[in-house]
DNA sequence: TCGCTAATGGAAACCGGTGTCACTGGCAAG
DNA sequence: CTTGCCAGTGACACCGGTTTCCATTAGCGA
């Protein structure tokens, strides 16, 4: 009795009189149990403050209790808000969460995941943006047998392997918002190409065009990357236009948080002279002066959900319960107004 | 030949014509091996693609080649750091990150972290301030046999377990800059009790006045909690002083941009009326106008040092080589100026 | 009382590695 | 020539679960 460690199925066995098989089939409710059998086995764990191991367990089922967290994000506001929700479904769950980045652009990057899931054999894992958006990604889980879900800015995979938010939707609204506040000559400050989200985003500012009737003026929508820099540069550029827009949508906060810099360079005032709507809602939107008018999505709501479908519960009832499209608002600030003209 | 499922050491060890415990030496690098089996073993294992089974090595090791990451940071910034600088790592090496956040305050959180390091054995931990500063979490690590090490804001362990930064001379030397530039009427916005690093910022606060041989006034300190919101609230204390500070030390950006909104509301100039210095130098620093003058601990370093002393090489001769102590340098922006009266 | 079937529980194999210990052959010392 | 030592290797048990297969028991009708 010298001995601290951990109470292994044996001891449990011997203190209970039933074998480990009884033991495992208690772990694992089994039907066919007596149920005199079942309270003593499980008496004797409470007890003596049992736990499987996992190590063990995956051995034998050849898959691990972990969730993976798969990403080549480049957002931290994004990435732990995941992680966020992801762990708020895990806590009091025999999961864990195992993060693993990838290089985005690695050719070996599709080997690399491979080996992660054959090695470790998460039990499911989470695909991130913008590698979610990788359709032989999606496949290698499936031919690897791993249960997946992707988040995304758009629903490009069934419900049961999708969380996706209505980019395309809210973006339209925003824009429309400063349609009806009168201005008429906006921005675009767009997300970089391959990003499924800067697609979806881009089309949302183009919708709200065909909905107020006007053309799309190429000169008017600038090329970021999702970076604050590119966001500077981006307004450089549309600044100089003449005449200059009165308001700028920018594909998320970074940018949004450039142009707001570049204009104050240059003595505007914002809003007066330059509405800006950013997208993310991160902590920065609000830190800003003005504070920034941006769409949130509910970041950690989908990690949730997503959760959800990845432990799931697959004999539950509510097998679909969980959610797969969530709707993202338009959080209005102080950095719109009406065209001062 | 139809399995396409992982070879094992069974596999190799048939092919190769010897037992599996050679192969296994072969794995662990055993010196006690014939020059000759080895190259042949090894050809084997690359010729059919073979790699050891986690699962299966931490059953038998009792030990999982995992690292945890323990914490219950509320600032997401130091987070992803610490994740970047210890994936960094653990890239290329057959450890994987397992994320663990702990519910500070909780009453069962040593019992949720015990139950964590014993179900999960991971090789070794990582301690997130505010929680590595909690020695009986250290002293559970030892108990388990748990390879640990903390991150803080001064060395309160030995340098095997410990990364710090020397937050208390960095941030005397930050405030003596303000001394310099003709400031006399510093405030402070402190972090909360129980804080280590808060406590250590405050340290340097007081140790720059004693530089200057001026007596610390209590009513320039004001009482934050690391918060934006709590940042606003210090700056109407301090900015209804009468003198007025001419310059504030924020023992955190979050603070810093809090005070920064507080001034802005009141109409001051910063940083013409108010010189304000912030701590942690998150992107949020540089994308405020005027871009916060603001302290950089190099935690993605201080990570990756940590990375190396938990994975480390236990054997290597560069057991010492693992830095244990970093500089924070303050980064001059442009929310600092002398004084105006 | 006997025989049959269904329900229940146990023995042993297995998952894929590592640890212990015994064994072999070659060589130096006695 | 015998003995002892050592490098190199393999047989086998073991880590702590799950699974397969079989034995036992209970229940029931004949």
């Amino acid at each position: 009795m010298k001995k601290t460690a951990q109470a292994t199925i044996n001891d449990v066995a011997r203190l209970a009189g039933v074998s480990k098989k009884t033991v495992s089939r208690v772990i694992n409710r089994s039907p066919l149990l007596n149920e005199e059998t079942r309270e003593r086995v499980e008496k004797v764990i409470a007890e003596i403050g049992y736990v499987p191991n996992p190590q063990a367990r995956a051995l034998a089922l050849r898959r691990n209790f972990l969730i993976g967290l798969i990403h080549d994000n480049p957002n931290p506001h994004m990435v732990l808000n995941v992680q966020h929700g992801l762990l708020e479904v895990l806590r009091d769950t025999e999961f864990e969460l195992i993060v693993h980045p990838v290089d985005r652009g690695s050719p070996t990057m599709l080997d690399d995941i491979r080996r992660f899931l054959e090695r470790q054999r998460p039990y499911g894992v989470m695909l991130l943006p913008p590698i979610s958006e990788n359709d032989s990604l999606a496949e290698l889980c499936s031919e690897i047998g791993t249960r997946y879900v992707r988040m995304g800015s758009a629903a490009f995979d069934d419900p049961q392997h999708m969380v996706a938010s209505n980019d395309r939707e809210v973006v339209r609204g925003a824009v429309g918002h400063l349609f009806e506040l009168g201005h008429r000559r906006i921005g675009l400050v767009q997300g970089p190409h391959g990003f499924r989200s800067a697609f979806e985003r881009s089309q949302g500012y183009e919708a709200a065009f065909d909905d107020a009737d006007l053309p799309i003026q190429r000169t008017l929508i600038a090329q970021g990357d999702y970076t604050f820099e590119s966001g500077m540069r981006a307004a450089e550029r549309l600044l100089d236009l003449s005449p200059r827009p009165t308001a700028v949508f920018c594909s998320n906060d970074a940018m949004a948080a450039g142009v707001l810099h570049t204009a104050r360079q240059r003595g505007l005032d914002v809003p007066r002279d330059l509405s800006i709507v950013g997208f993310d809602d991160t902590t920065i939107a609000s830190y800003l002066w003005p504070p920034l008018t941006t769409v949130r999505w509910p970041i950690a709501t989908m990690a949730r959900a997503a959760g959800l479908k990845l432990i799931g519960n697959a004999e539950d009832e509510d097998e679909e319960a969980a959610e797969s499209l969530f709707v993202s608002t338009l959080i209005r600030r102080a950095s719109v107004a009406p065209p001062a003209e």
